[in-house]
DNA sequence: AAATAGTACCTTGCATTGTATAGTACCTTG
DNA sequence: CAAGGTACTATACAATGCAAGGTACTATTT
């Protein structure tokens, strides 16, 4: 699989993941790896990252399962940023398929 | 724009386009940056790569309102490897689609 | 004739982002 | 107490697009 094409996927699918609900980093790659093949030296290097810019806050809470999960609430700024990225997102897709099959339209 | 996303998608769109008909550097520059915002300094080293994987075949041919245009010609590897892409590209989309929307369905 | 703009090609260094790999540590179950 | 699942973190690496610069030909303007 053409892996280059995740290139910012994956991070518009952790905000649009989090702005549902808050989650924690492990869900996250359970919930994505369901579709799109990502490790864990994927997605918490992206997590800190947005949490270092404020799209993100957290909070840490006991597990029965496991060791404590550092669950991601979104700011008002991160609903803003995944608004952006899902609307440049379909934007995107459909430029693409111009590009592909619309010069024969 | 989040140019992350163009990662591998313009070497499909190259790959595409060439699978169409002969094409040269400069008109692919042209052709796919009426959609997406694209430098020569990315289709360049994209055509050397593809060339030498075997999926292009080059020659030259004189332009009366320039200096001579490098052909890419696609070779029967390259039209697999359009189709491979096309197909890799189509899925990801629907995938992605169901990462963002697909769990409230 | 010189300057400008458009066409056409190429290369180098950088930034971003995902991957591989590894390590730490907690909890449950056999 | 060993194994496996849960959960977080860190480091080194690879791939790709972009910015910036360069060369050179043709046509148009000054």
């Amino acid at each position: 699989m053409n892996s280059q094409f995740n290139k910012g996927v994956i991070e518009m699918c952790v905000l649009a993941l989090v702005a549902q609900k808050d989650r924690y980093g492990y869900e996250l790659v359970e919930t994505i790896s369901k579709k799109i093949e990502i490790s864990e030296g994927t997605i918490y290097p992206i997590l800190r990252r947005l949490t270092q810019e404020s799209f993100f806050e957290t909070y840490l809470k006991e597990s029965s399962e496991g060791p404590p999960r550092k669950y991601y609430r979104m700011t008002p700024a991160g609903k803003e940023q995944t608004e952006k990225l899902l609307k440049e997102w379909a934007r995107f897709v459909s430029d693409v398929d111009f590009v592909l099959y619309g010069e024969s339209k």
